[in-house]
DNA sequence: CCTACCAATCTGGTAGGACCAGTTAAGCGA
DNA sequence: TCGCTTAACTGGTCCTACCAGATTGGTAGG
């Protein structure tokens, strides 16, 4: 479902995170060179080449031709995208990252939802009546409706018309994906689920701005305890 | 400064985006397999994988193995990053993207500003006052100080203690460096700037909320206004 | 002992070829 | 027309090689 390169950049990249973490390198601190790290993580250089690539795009690592690979930020300060990649990888969150995230994804759903009610147009709440049944039909035959609650949040962001927003919140809801699928195997919480859904729609059609702020606002505190919950849960029986 | 990667890598990315604009690809629709692309770019199979894997990452692309390569979102749908990586190249932002970028800042800022009057620490205060002490100097000496800005208003939002929304605001600022760079040519823009910004630092310290918000709020409106001025008259004056 | 210079070495960037194993579509036969 | 075999195609991986600038270590000169 995630992690979309192959399976040796896949690995490079992990590999090169856990590298960076493990040394602890700083900003500015030079890596081992391409060769050398192609050594260490048993993969071609090209396979270290195309993991470097991605970590420069994501604006981790900078490659000075002809001198070296060099740590650009922190790896806490790169951006959003670099999060979800590292949720893709199986790399853990520490606990920091996770309340950050739903903080920032209560303020960023918040001011969506109040434009929304401002700006939504009848197209929009079409499609997110359309959207409220696929999730009823899915809650009532017991799918996983993980997908669905995120489809549904964006639909909702961008019915506020700004397609930064929804860019913005995107990498908010993927990179807690593992979370949320282990979140919705529970039929009460999907059941709960629809009906907040629900209130939703109601008060962007009702354009109360008052109201939705506060729906979302709760309703993803209730969802971000409520995981929170199930991982120290699953911290105890961990079996497997 | 931008673009981390190398120039054939970077020439890949670009136009490989740019073919699927020019060729109206839509979601799920499939591109040409990585041979015919590094024919057609003119580079190396190596460079379109090293293309492909940053277009993964940012989940632009999708790569299915023996298959062939498949449009996973549309353009407009990618994260932040992937604006960012755009800008980086040189690709041109339609109005609508960055009027939502102007939004989209607003509001982040706004809530980040709020939370840092909440949570400052002294440290952060004198973080802000050594930052502002710098820029005052880069004033004086007529620098560009489109870099310090950036890392001013990200030292705000720090103060947030969020990490994730100083991860959010990032790309929000980093996709602008080029209409940063030519907005702080003027003499009196960097004045006035640092004025707005020995503003702020005073709000925070005074743990005033509301014209932290306020003054952001005016700021980042204002800028904007001004950036499509110039962009305008840029417009105008095409002599290069 | 310190400095200045020079050459061997290392680095990322690029090129081109090769093989594998699934996927896919063309073409053949019924 | 339909169904099946097969050959072409595709992404994933590996290997070797060369280039030219950056780096570094050692050496000669002060």
């Amino acid at each position: 479902m995630l992690a979309a390169f192959s399976t040796e950049t896949s690995d490079a990249v992990r590999k090169t995170l856990e590298f960076v973490r493990h040394h602890r390198l700083a900003k500015g601190d030079r890596l081992p060179s391409e060769r050398d790290l192609s050594e260490r993580f048993g993969v071609t250089r090209g396979s270290v080449r195309e993991a470097l690539a991605v970590l420069d795009a994501m604006r981790i690592t900078e490659r000075k031709p002809k001198s070296g690979i060099y740590l650009r930020n922190a790896l806490e300060d790169s951006g959003l995208d670099a999060l979800v990649l590292q949720a893709d990888l199986g790399l853990p969150f520490d606990a920091q990252v996770t309340r950050d995230v739903t903080e920032a994804r209560i303020l960023c759903e918040e001011q969506a939802f109040r434009l929304a009610c401002q700006r939504r147009t009848d197209a929009d709440l079409a499609k997110l009546h359309q959207l409220l049944d696929t999730y009823a039909a899915l809650v009532a035959n017991g799918s996983n409706l993980a997908d669905e609650d995120v489809a549904f949040h964006l639909a909702v962001v961008a019915a506020s018309q700004n397609r930064v927003l929804v860019r913005t919140l995107t990498p908010l809801m993927l990179m807690s994906t593992g979370w949320r699928r282990r979140y919705f195997a529970s039929a009460e919480i999907r059941q709960r689920s629809l009906i907040d859904h629900r209130a939703f729609v109601a008060a962007i059609a009702a354009r109360d701005e008052a109201t939705a702020t506060m729906l979302v606002h709760r309703h993803v505190q209730t969802a971000a305890e409520d995981v929170r919950a199930l991982a120290e849960q699953g911290a105890a029986d961990r079996t497997d």
